[in-house]
DNA sequence: ATCCGAATGAGACTCAATCTCAAAAAGGGA
DNA sequence: TCCCTTTTTGAGATTGAGTCTCATTCGGAT
């Protein structure tokens, strides 16, 4: 929502040879605004209740150049609904997803990163992103 | 398709309070009979090609109980078909995919195993399962 | 061989995501 | 500011994997 980011995103979009609209703003800034693991409909619903008219053709259409831009990262937790959170400036992690409360934990291990690399290089390929997601469950205390 | 896997499979519906039919047992030879990753269409078409009359409801809802029962991985590529592969007796195992050219690899780490149950337990969790695939391409020459 | 509850299958249905295309809006030029 | 061309939007249709329904068929215990 401010100015910086907003120019970041107006930047983006002429990079794209995209046209500045209010719905892709309203798309970017609902993203940006929450740090949850949110669905489409959930982001489409909040914009809408928030007064601006917008379709979910327009969400979607939205999303996927923010993904490609790094702006917002898609998560796939294995349920059917991709689930959307803003990168920003952040360093990357995963998620551990308690199977008993849905609740998504983010994690991050360096010894993780460089293994899956380094794994990769063992067979002859090079890493260029990766899914892992744990499930878990709480420890009985 | 040898004896001891069908003894294994009754052995599995009986317990599952499950008859054991013709089309089941074809669900189950189909997979176990490839070692590739199949999607649920695949090993449908080719069951039928086999001159086996199955529908696409019974084939998931075998596949539901060859999972359960850890006879079959249920494999989440991210592109909206889930994947099938027999699990026989093999250890376990993550994916390598290559985003060039699509081939899956098989890889297994016992470091990374270990590390993913250390980094649940440190967030006061127990590791149930995890989802884990390296998205790779070529190293260049 | 009979019988009854379980299994099957054709097709309806679900639901996230994508597509269509007429109408609306952006934004550059004058 | 007003035009004009091109892009974007949105309502609703469509897609496609997977699930559900329920009348009919089948397994298998007796």
């Amino acid at each position: 929502m401010n100015d910086s980011t907003i120019q970041n995103f107006k930047e983006i979009l002429r990079k794209e040879g995209l046209r500045y609209t209010k719905q892709r703003q309203a798309v970017w800034d609902e993203i940006q605004n929450s740090q949850e693991h949110r669905d489409a409909e959930d982001i489409y619903m909040s914009i809408r209740n928030n007064g601006v008219n917008v379709s979910r053709a327009t969400v979607y259409r939205t999303i996927d150049v923010l993904v490609k831009n790094r702006m917002v990262r898609k998560m796939d937790v294995g349920d059917g609904r991709n689930r959307y959170e803003p990168r920003l400036d952040d360093a990357h992690h995963d998620h551990m997803i308690c199977i008993e409360t849905g609740k998504i934990i983010e994690f991050y291990n360096e010894e993780l990163e460089d293994l899956q690399e380094k794994i990769a290089e063992e067979n002859g390929y090079m890493l260029v992103r990766h899914i892992h997601q744990l499930f878990v469950k709480p420890l009985k205390k």
